[in-house]
DNA sequence: TCTATAGGTAGCGATTCGAAACCCATTTTT
DNA sequence: AAAAATGGGTTTCGAATCGCTACCTATAGA
């Protein structure tokens, strides 16, 4: 039967710190953002960012390490280096978009000038939400932690 | 017509920053894993995180401080406090999976144990993802600012 | 009363951040 | 060709943050 409560404590078990272990420091997600944004050279990060040269570094060398970024020197001026969001990377992009939604509704940001939108018809997306197998929205309180060998068993009502 | 970058200087109009002025330090992601676990008290924070209790003084009155968690003497014990989450701590659960999911993912978690499913049908929940506002599934590519004056007005293919 | 529990603070060394200066290879300008 | 500018870093060093341990106070239980 499917427990309540996930073990905090094996964190093997879970993917957050994994995930907090590569984008958990500062500056990494507004790093990330940019990178969407199409920045892709050292100079772009550290004037559109305003983050100081040897934290920027450290950042992007780790980004990199971790395979959120892909490093490649520019062949047409090889002074530049080209920082490009690998398929790795780009998955971030729900997790990215969730945070954010979430800082512009509580984050008192009434009325934002510039809106994500479907470049298809230019409506604006739809806030992120989490949805069952059958593409049911779905609440925290929907939500049951099962073992791996019994999926499927719907849980009693009464627990 | 809609731009294809954002402009990063007026953070005034991103969520980002906002988002991880309350959740982007150190612990604050996990402990609001605990808290969607069910965990209230103090020293159950404590003691399941591992983590120094004046740094969890500091995270705690700090989520409450922006309304992520809601601290609650309680009254049947009166040296007990709760720390319960607001419906805008809640509202956090999509930026949370989204991200666990992508730690579980490239994280190297390979066959977990437990998994994440609809008490409903007890069928794990769907990978989340982007939307576009008619529940379509888009990605990075599909996606492009556009000024609030002007939604609707689908962009040209050219550029 | 005496002890344990809950929720914190205080002190202090270790780590990380951040601003500024410096460095070196490669263009670009003159 | 020489001089200057550009790109992508590293170094240094003071300031802020982290995290461990010890301590404190109010309440509850024995």
């Amino acid at each position: 039967m499917g427990k309540l409560r996930e073990p905090l404590k094996d964190m093997a078990n879970c993917g957050l710190p994994a995930a907090l272990e590569v984008m958990g420091e500062r500056w990494s997600f507004m790093i990330l953002r940019a990178a969407f944004n199409g920045l892709i050279h050292f100079e772009e990060f550290s004037s559109e960012l305003g983050i100081a040269r040897n934290i920027l570094s450290n950042r992007l060398t780790k980004l990199v390490d971790h395979g959120v970024l892909e490093r490649t020197p520019c062949a047409a001026d090889r002074r530049k280096v080209e920082y490009r969001l690998t398929e790795k990377g780009a998955s971030l992009l729900p997790a990215m978009l969730a945070l954010r939604q979430w800082g512009a509704k509580y984050g008192g940001i009434v009325d934002p000038e510039l809106i994500l939108v479907d470049a298809r018809d230019g409506k604006p997306i739809a806030p992120i939400t989490i949805r069952a197998g059958d593409d049911r929205e779905i609440g925290w309180h929907d939500l049951a932690w099962m073992h791996r060998d019994e999926l499927g068993k719907k849980k009693p009502d009464c627990c």
